[in-house]
DNA sequence: TGGCAAAAAGACCTTTATGTCCATAATAGC
DNA sequence: GCTATTATGGACATAAAGGTCTTTTTGCCA
């Protein structure tokens, strides 16, 4: 559903947002179980994306940028592996007489209900919820 | 959101919906625009999968193994590239005060409505919705 | 039965994603 | 200024996905 790297970045997210003080790489990479060195790279991109500060040197690390509230999953997964939107036919094959565009069509709602879904959550919510340990074994509730 | 194999398949799959007779392995990655040597792979695991029967020789090809109404998007899809699905949280990191499962319970929940949206779209659906030409400007309706 | 057309099978290559490593730059404390 | 500590950046390595090619097997039909 979503890359390695997208749940690698939730995951130090989610950790960064239980953090009152910057929190080092190896730190985060030790709690989340991330490589380390790949930690580092994803890293890297959610300061260019603006949702993580960082401070060298002694004392330093990496903050949120932003109150957990205002941090989507969303906004996580678009910046290191962006959902990328189907926004017309990847092929003109339609010219050619097969009609591929409910396919599509399909195909589109789909991604866009990810990303309502993605964008409803945000890392406030995920530690808010953090109390209760459901883990383990929750089947996960699919219908509505 | 899909990976490019399980595009491929379902253009296959909706190709073969619109046809009669046996279609073969070039005919239909020319229609369908799929690398033929790969198409070719694609179509073993759909007939090994019992969605596509197979028949060699002169007069073979490939057919629809059901009516399109009887095969879904999601049949597809798990035919070539199966959705993972997640049933416990990919680390026992629970037990080291991080909670991760808030998000992990959010990441499936969002499978299971791709898994859903998959699983009530029939071929049938995409054929006979094939009347218009939707394919190149529609921005795909996100909401409800 | 021979020959051809087609799928099946598998070896191999290319590209992308993931992961490792090391040198460099910045920061704080001394 | 020196050193320890930290992020940054880039080169490199490995794994997985995607794609190509050739050979083998199977079935049809003349």
């Amino acid at each position: 559903m979503i890359s390695q790297t997208a749940e690698y970045a939730l995951r130090a997210m989610v950790f960064l947002a239980m953090q009152k003080s910057p929190a080092v790489g190896h730190e985060i990479a030790a709690a989340t179980k991330v490589p380390p060195g790949y930690l580092s790279k994803l890293m890297q991109q959610l300061v260019k994306s603006k949702l993580v500060n960082s401070q060298r040197g002694i004392g330093g690390g990496f903050v949120l940028a932003k109150a957990p509230v205002d941090i989507s999953i969303l906004d996580v997964v678009n910046a290191v592996d962006p959902i990328e939107k189907i926004t017309s036919c990847p092929l003109d094959i339609m010219s050619h007489g097969l009609n591929l565009c409910p396919l599509h069509k399909r195909l589109s709602l789909a991604t866009a209900q990810v990303e309502q879904a993605f964008a409803q959550s945000n890392l406030s919510e995920l530690v808010e919820e953090s109390r209760s340990p459901l883990c383990t074994s929750v089947p996960l509730e699919s219908g509505g």
